[in-house]
DNA sequence: TCCTCCTTGTAAACTATTTCACAAACATAT
DNA sequence: ATATGTTTGTGAAATAGTTTACAAGGAGGA
């Protein structure tokens, strides 16, 4: 056993090592100091061969035997998703959509630490989201200069999407959280995540089946209704596979559990 | 030519068809009537073969020599994905994102009706949020027992989601978009699609390079900064590739086009 | 010590998805 | 009519990702 990985690692692999990385935040605060892979499956629905593999990417975490000691893979993940030092981000676009991501209190609890909004509406210029002002997208390279943020999120409407995301690698960033639904053109340093809620929405009705099948003609497009999403898990059994730990898990935040 | 499609649809295949579907409806207002598997190419990122691919699952569309009629496979790519009827959707959460997904104008676009919209705080039930009022989240069987939803947002906090994924379920729902950053467990006939900000954010940190590499130690783990992301889009040479089209396209809109 | 049990890390098999490459379809010009 | 050029639809090849299967490491008991 011993290989530095040196090759690419699978886009999948990282989405799950971020999981990973929240799965095992919580064990720590359960007070488990060891896992198996068998048991990461039991729990979160992933295959324990999956995530010896996407371990072995990185090098080697466990003792066979034993398993994986809990806090210090919890921080060599952390590590690795480079999640372990506070990140610099910025938002652009103060509407809907990046509101709700400022109070999103899940980026300051992994580390990424929003330093600024801007927005192109002279409307909301100069007003406070949250406990930043927002400012004027024009003034992004000249800003970022000082705060040197290198991830930006671009929440603004899809047809500013393109000359926002050009603005902002002139502004040094370097990665770019995209929610307009198109695929951006930037520089090949500059690394891109789309999402989009339509993609996802288009995607869940294509599986329902139609009401109203009144219209039997053509037919051909109805089908694929038995597919299966390579997100969702399905258990074994008829047992719900939570065990006492899991259980453990959810009581010492269900009072909090109120959405 | 000739196969009317019986097995399954990779799920990318889904996901690209909704980005057909939104590009063939600019192209549309743009009064483009015909385009070509590599004109959606220039415009898109997407490669041409893909796109063909990707429709010869569903059937043909295109006339060869010619290309596609843009407002008839607009239409049937309309169908395909269900979204030429309205679909009926319940959001749970009305936290910072719930919110921000009701004054989403993407979703009415889309043919995606928002009827409902539940919550578990006290605090929140009976008060209004757009034109809709939250309702308890305990009544949810009873109140889409008349709706008859079969989409659901699940917007809220990780540790609430798989009861309320519970509640969704025997309320008749059969697809999830689930925003927690858990996998759900759910009967086979349910569908999910899970979105993680964080797991997004984790991608994009992972591809940065670490600023202060003072630690030359455990290299182990600094590996892996060339990845690239299968989304985003390098144009091929130093034009921007945005042809008299499309940049119509964005001149139509461009006056609206402030966040 | 030796034996048994458990668990890792990974090579190999398998499955899924993308891309290539080309025959067939159609348009247009001569 | 025939030639020429364009573009589709799709097998087949290539690439990417997942799962299986198992050798080897380590724990713990007799």
């Amino acid at each position: 056993m011993a290989h530095i990985n040196n090759g690419k690692v699978p886009i999948p692999t990282l989405e799950r090592l971020a999981t990973y990385l929240r799965f095992l935040i919580d064990l720590e605060q359960c007070n488990v100091d060891t896992i198996s892979s068998a048991e990461v499956e039991r729990q979160t629905g992933i295959n324990a061969a999956q995530f010896r593999k996407d371990l072995s990417y990185f090098g080697e975490f466990g003792k066979p035997g034993v398993g994986y000691n809990v806090s210090d893979l919890q921080s060599r993940i952390a590590r690795i998703l480079k999640v372990d030092v506070e990140q610099k981000v910025v938002l652009v676009g103060a509407g809907n959509l990046g509101s709700a991501l400022v109070g999103y209190p899940g980026l300051k609890e992994h580390r990424f630490n929003l330093v600024a909004v801007f927005d192109n509406n002279y409307g909301k210029i100069g007003k406070p989201l949250w406990n930043l002002e927002i400012n004027d997208v024009a003034a992004i390279k000249d800003i970022n200069s000082k705060l040197h943020a290198r991830i930006a999120i671009l929440a603004v409407p899809t047809n500013a999407a393109q000359r926002v995301a050009d603005l902002l690698v002139d502004a040094g960033i370097d990665a770019i959280l995209n929610f307009a639904p198109i695929l951006l053109r930037v520089p090949a340093h500059v690394f891109v995540r789309n999402v989009s809620f339509l993609q996802e929405l288009a995607v869940l009705s294509y599986h329902l089946t139609r009401d109203s099948d009144s219209d039997a003609g053509t037919a051909k497009d109805r089908i694929g209704q038995n597919g299966k999403s390579d997100n969702e898990y399905h258990p074994k059994s008829e047992e719900h596979l939570l065990n006492d730990l899991h259980l453990a898990a959810s009581k010492t935040i269900i009072s909090e559990a109120r959405s």
